[in-house]
DNA sequence: TCCAAACCCTTGGATGTCCTAGTATATTGC
DNA sequence: GCAATATACTAGGACATCCAAGGGTTTGGA
């Protein structure tokens, strides 16, 4: 976006923050603010790597998830859940994958409002190719210690869980 | 959004890759994950704890990041480069804080080009009591363990600092 | 001096996310 | 068996983010 600062905007905010007597809170301030930002910089490098497949990270981990589906295929709900999306944001990627041929929409055989998402062939085809430059050029290269990876696994993890996302 | 699931889905996840033959990079996939998933529940508690103040977070990060400045005032670009943030999206947020009568707009003094964003009377009042709110009820229950805040801390910003977002 | 290149902000378009409501189908309880 | 409640998906709206383009202002080199 713009060349880089010369000091870390997030630190100076901790440290504003510890000025006006919230030290307290200062330190978790700057982490929370560290994984919007963290976040946004990941989002980005995933988008231009998946941006000539014609999809988006949304996109992708939808078709990543029905691939790994026994079946191939899976109800709309099920899969908001899984995500951890808001159903419409689901309706809203399976109409674009549909439109896009690499998802078909079916009606589940016994229960009249479920509907069913299912790779197509090019589905599979895309979802396979896409990872593996996802897995050489993100994944790959995260720029994340192995020691910190796994720090982040379980931090995360647990912070997903007091959250309430899972209970195992 | 929903009800917890029986497991994490993201270590489904990264047992389903390590699976498929990627162990490499099986686990910089689920920290990354993670780091979406985290982001977005952070998120939505912040946005909640906002919105009686009419403000979304990215309207309350502009807020604040001028009411930390010594003059009150900021120029467009500056807060974009400091909020890390497209230039569209600062437009977008001064749009709406000044119809609110939160910030308003002057020109720059000696740069025709360049105009700045100045806090209200009100907008400093509004800043003041949503920083309160937000310091205790979400950074000071982040939910992280406090050693894990410095970790986090640690590795976002070795993190960011790779990405290109500071050199100091 | 003067025009091209650089810089700043805004407009318009595409996407994604969530929320609220509305329609259709299932399930439950009386 | 039928009405009330719950569940599943979709439509429309509000916001945020980015990109591409356009118009105005400054700067810098010929």
């Amino acid at each position: 976006m713009g060349a880089p600062l010369p000091r870390d905007p997030i630190a100076d905010a901790q440290r504003n923050w510890e000025e006006r007597g919230w030290s307290d809170v200062a330190a978790p301030m700057a982490a929370i603010t560290a994984i919007m930002r963290t976040q946004q910089i990941l989002l980005a490098r995933i988008e231009s790597i998946l941006k000539p497949f014609g999809l988006t990270f949304a996109r992708y981990e939808l078709l990543a998830l029905l691939s790994f589906a026994r079946s191939g295929a899976l109800p709309m709900n099920k899969a908001s859940a899984l995500l951890q999306v808001h159903p419409t944001s689901v309706t809203n990627a399976v109409d674009r994958l549909e439109r896009a041929g690499l998802v078909a929409r079916s009606p589940h055989p016994t229960d009249g409002r479920t509907t069913l998402i299912e790779l197509t062939a090019e589905g599979r085809t895309v979802a396979k190719r896409a990872t593996a430059v996802l897995n050489s050029e993100v994944f790959g290269q995260s720029g994340f210690d192995p020691a910190d990876v796994d720090q982040l696994i379980r931090i995360l993890g647990s912070f997903r869980r007091n959250a309430g996302d899972f209970t195992g």
